[in-house]
DNA sequence: CTGAAAGCGCTAACAT
DNA sequence: ATGTTAGCGCTTTCAG
């Protein structure tokens, strides 16, 4: 029968050290107007006991959690883990735990995620959106009555304070680009076309080439190599057959590239390519693939810390509505020019 | 002057449902034993004032704080942030939610780390350790007092469970496939021979070599692109220049392709090309690129069930050495035959 | 500089 | 089926 080993407590260590709790609770939380002979004899105590103060009675008297949480879609993907590592610096910055949690752009567990996050009663809440209109959603961040700020995608129509890429200028400047090159016949390929970001793109491709007086070839089908290749394709096949492809995002550029290459045609010299979002290797493959490039660790980064200033604001007015200014923080994106899109190799 | 609203707390519910504390603790616990007309009312209430239970308090009754913690170097590398997307899922299947946080292999913030999950009760821990060796980091894993599973790097010697791939075995098998293509002179690249995870590796690559009487090729200098290049042209430079290059992680063997690129040596006519850990792009570069692969979604969400299964065990010892059976789970890695290694492009 | 005591919100005997 | 009550471990007036 062993002795089942409880954590050792704060009245534990007062006992131990002769003293009230009032002091080692004093000693815990900095050690001032503690006598020094106390401080060191109540610390050793500590030591020896190797006691761990609670967070959980803490939390009961009224103290923050100092946790956040973070709601993604997924983690495995490259641009939300890195707006979490980013986010996650901040936090330990301000002393504070990430908590992840993983929505698959579910609104249904979105909106779970919210609830258990409040249970733990987590200081603030950083959300990447699946929906940036659902009304349930809104309801639950209000009913959560913490600092919520929108990751990557806003809240359309609310004060809820976002930060974002400015995918719209993005577009526009990726497509201008592919104009100016002399394309004529610029297809515009992707999957996922209700994502707030996707759309955001496709606006701002459309806009673009419309402006030009080019006609808008929107192809929203890719979601996988499949489906890209098939794409490539039937699209090559036609009497006018495209001469520029502009991928908005990702996964997209990468189906797209390999289904090129697969298909043996030449890039850009019978199709140049220009993809939204930059990857690891858009430089080491040939040709070297043109990106639009965006800020992502710095979305993750503004974000947190727009967080954290509300959390740090002096607290009147605890509900979203009151402490959001409503602010949305658009970031720069930057062209990467590289050789799939017709620039010669840059330098370097 | 606003009045700040409070949250409300159970026994409000109980008294604006005119029930007691208990029966409101039976219904938010699955409303068991309770009238359904109280039931109803009481659901009533809860909804009307918004009412979400204060996990604090909960976990001060002596509850599992239903929170588990991971340590990884970074969120932002695919392989962890793989692992964390699975264990977040097995967390999640548990009702439970997964802190993440990032050590970049920092056997100092790893310590604090472990003490603020410790503040919070975390009902256990992942790990993967940045040393194998540490004495501190396993007194402090001890004191922490809670299940915890080691994951991509065990501690050695010790009766934490480890779930890991097994990369002695991976590089072995990598090293003969390219003795069995015929290279001769196989040079191995790496940066962080430290690395546990690198060090099998590097063991498994000269165990092969030695047994099939070639040279240890070794350099294990490599950082960033710049070394990389730097490696390629001094070894191509010698008398005798190596015909394969077996890269151990990912980001060397990155850096090698384009180095190999940019110096215009074909692959695998010159210099073939193996690396260790896939990635997206492994097979739409052309050569396509050789690699052993691992599990890697699979290690996470193991180490998350065992954690779970230790949790879940009757709570008999509370220890890490006596919740611990001491196993530890190799992975089978795969060659993935692609060109680079001068293998036929596969079928598919 | 130090201590006693009152809760924070909840659960779990123990009554009724 | 439901209510009463005693804490869980900590912080915090309020007195010494």
């Amino acid at each position: 029968m062993v002795k089942k080993r409880q954590r050792p407590t704060l009245s534990e260590v007062a006992a131990k050290a002769r003293v009230g709790t009032t002091t080692v609770s004093r000693v815990i939380n900095g050690g001032h107007r503690v006598d020094p002979k106390t401080l060191a004899r109540v610390l050793r105590v500590i030591e020896t006991l190797g006691y761990t103060p609670n967070q959980a009675a803490r939390i009961l008297k009224g103290d923050r959690t100092r946790t956040i949480g973070l709601l993604i879609p997924s983690i495995a993907d490259p641009f939300f883990s890195s707006c979490a590592e980013a986010a996650q610096a901040i936090a330990r910055s301000h002393d504070s735990l990430l908590i992840v949690t993983t929505t698959h752009n579910d609104p249904k567990i979105e909106i779970e995620s919210v609830d258990v996050l409040m249970r733990h009663r987590s200081d603030g809440l950083i959300i990447a959106p699946a929906d940036s209109e659902s009304q349930t959603l809104r309801g639950a961040l209000h009913r959560a009555a913490v600092p919520v700020v929108a990751l990557d995608r806003p809240f359309s129509g609310s004060s809820i304070p976002a930060v974002v890429a400015d995918n719209y200028a993005g577009a526009k400047m990726a497509t201008q680009h592919l104009i100016d090159h002399g394309y004529k016949r610029i297809v515009c390929m992707t999957g996922e076309p209700n994502l707030y970001t996707i759309s955001e793109r496709m606006r701002g491709y459309r806009k673009t080439v419309e402006a030009a007086k080019l006609p808008c070839l929107l192809d929203t089908s890719i979601q996988d190599y499949k489906s890209a290749e098939h794409a490539v394709e039937s699209m090559l096949a036609q009497p006018h057959p495209p001469d520029a492809i502009f991928t908005l995002k990702n996964s997209t550029t990468i189906f797209a590239f390999e289904a090129l290459q697969k298909l043996n045609i030449p890039i850009p010299a019978s199709v140049a390519l220009l993809g939204y979002d930059d990857f690891e290797l858009a430089a080491a493959v040939r040709p070297s693939i043109s990106v639009i490039q965006q800020p992502i660790a710095e979305i993750g980064r503004i974000a947190a810390e727009l967080l954290f200033d509300a959390l740090l604001r002096p607290t009147r007015g605890e509900s979203v509505a009151e402490h959001a200014i409503g602010q949305q923080i658009q970031l720069e994106t930057h062209l990467i020019r590289r050789s799939s899109c017709g620039c010669p190799p840059s330098a370097s």
